[in-house]
DNA sequence: GAGTGGTCTAGACCACGCG
DNA sequence: GCGTGGTCTAGACCACTCA
């Protein structure tokens, strides 16, 4: 079936290794939780699938179930899975999560939040090119190492709102076509899940205030001098692999981003 | 000692309510954390002290430690307590925090995360007046209610960085002075627990991106033209009370607006 | 009614901090 | 050495889903 756990440190390094005495212990449940991330990773269940239920685990981890759901636990409180009550736990997925788009912050400044509904995607390039050096930074590729370019325009209530350019790498992302990205109904990460079997599993965003050049404010139909909010996400699958850099320009004189703080 | 939990419906409704059948069953982790949290908000424990051990809470709400455990976790995610192994639990504060500035999301653009210190703090105004329509709206009050207003601006390695309005309730913050807001060491959440028995727990903020007015520009020391961001955030204290509604401009030609997402 | 996740308990032992 | 939170177990029962 499966390696088996043992109830000692994970990697337990030699003692008196190079400068700090690491103390190195692993809880049990977490080494089950890097076992079933690995599963995850490798594809073991698809999104959207269920895994098998907590009992199953149990069996299979030699452990008791209560070890089993506090790893779980910790990968839902991670978006990684979803629980359900009565019927499993399924693996994450950005097609049929209760909210679209899990990771656009922006809304409409009207209260009504997703009332606006599916933005209308048009891409306007869809290319390959050499990295470069700061795509290649965010990407942990080398300068020159072929990316996938992609630019588009997403509108809601038909108003262009926000001014996308992506860079994704080129090796996971082979053959990826503007008809791909513009024809695909829902979240484009959804679509990576599918077509590519990439899934985002985290992102990072820095935000700026800029100032859009003519191009930029004449594709989103913003007077000259209109300031724009600057969003750069770099989005990560599973270990902190980064697999997506995005450069936003968002209108915020009908929308705005939203944050919660705790 | 207290009041004993019962092991159901922790508020009943009448079946065959208003329009939906509420099934309202409350698990009795979720009435111990409601009691804990009650205990918390009527100050039984003050900011910074432990609260009592698991096994103390256990006796005294008659459930075993891994219930109050389960209510404590839940606490903590929420960052209203924090637990110390070996030490005890405590009550979240902002004053001795890992983390100074817990809601400010603002970082210098050089990696080096926070070299630059504490920000230096100019208090331009601070006075009462009677709250606004929108300021009434955000801080649950009637326009025309008094809030003490607080104009301020935050400087990093000397450079002015922040410039903030603050609108605080009359009531609870009856006699904040500019001296107070300038004078107190570390974080201004710290102070409004200290001096006000006000524990901000949770925000919300929507950002923008604006153009400065001149007035606005030239305190900040930047160039007329300068897009800046906007966040307006309001702050809450324990059950969703708004307390603090802040209105900040930001720099972001040296600093940037970070926020992860997952 | 069978199977899933969710709650609750009781008890044992471990890691940590401090006197 | 003691008290704290942290882990792990085993078993019972509950709530939800679906056939």
């Amino acid at each position: 079936m499966s390696s088996l756990p043992f109830n000692v440190d994970a990697a337990a390094p030699p003692p008196g290794g190079a400068g700090a005495v690491t103390p190195a212990f692993s809880p049990l449940y977490q080494q089950i939780k890097a076992l079933i991330l690995q599963s995850l990773q490798q594809g073991e269940w698809k999104p959207g699938e269920a895994i098998p239920s907590e009992m199953e685990l149990a069996a299979r981890f030699r452990v008791s179930q209560g070890t089993v759901r506090k790893a779980i636990d910790e990968l839902a409180a991670e978006n990684l899975v979803m629980r359900r009550q009565g019927k499993g736990t399924f693996v994450a997925t950005h097609a049929e999560q209760h909210v679209q788009y899990r990771f656009l912050k922006l809304l409409p400044d009207t209260g009504d939040a997703r009332v606006e509904g599916p933005a209308q995607r048009t891409v306007l390039e869809c290319r390959r090119v050499r990295a470069s050096a700061d795509v290649a930074r965010a990407l942990a590729l080398r300068s020159g190492d072929p990316v996938v370019q992609a630019r588009r325009i997403l509108s809601f209530a038909g108003e262009p709102t926000i001014l996308e350019d992506i860079w994704l790498p080129g090796q996971a992302f082979k053959g990826l076509t503007a008809e791909q990205m513009a024809g695909y109904q829902g979240p484009t990460y959804a679509m990576f899940e599918l077509d590519f079997g990439v899934r985002m599993v985290r992102a990072e965003e820095k935000i700026r205030a800029v100032l859009p050049d003519s191009e930029q404010a004449q594709l989103l139909h913003t007077p000259a001098g209109t300031p724009l909010l600057s969003v750069e996400r770099i989005a990560y699958t599973y270990n902190d692999v980064p697999m997506e850099l995005r450069r936003g320009l968002y209108r915020t004189d009908t929308h705005h981003y939203h944050n919660e703080l705790s």
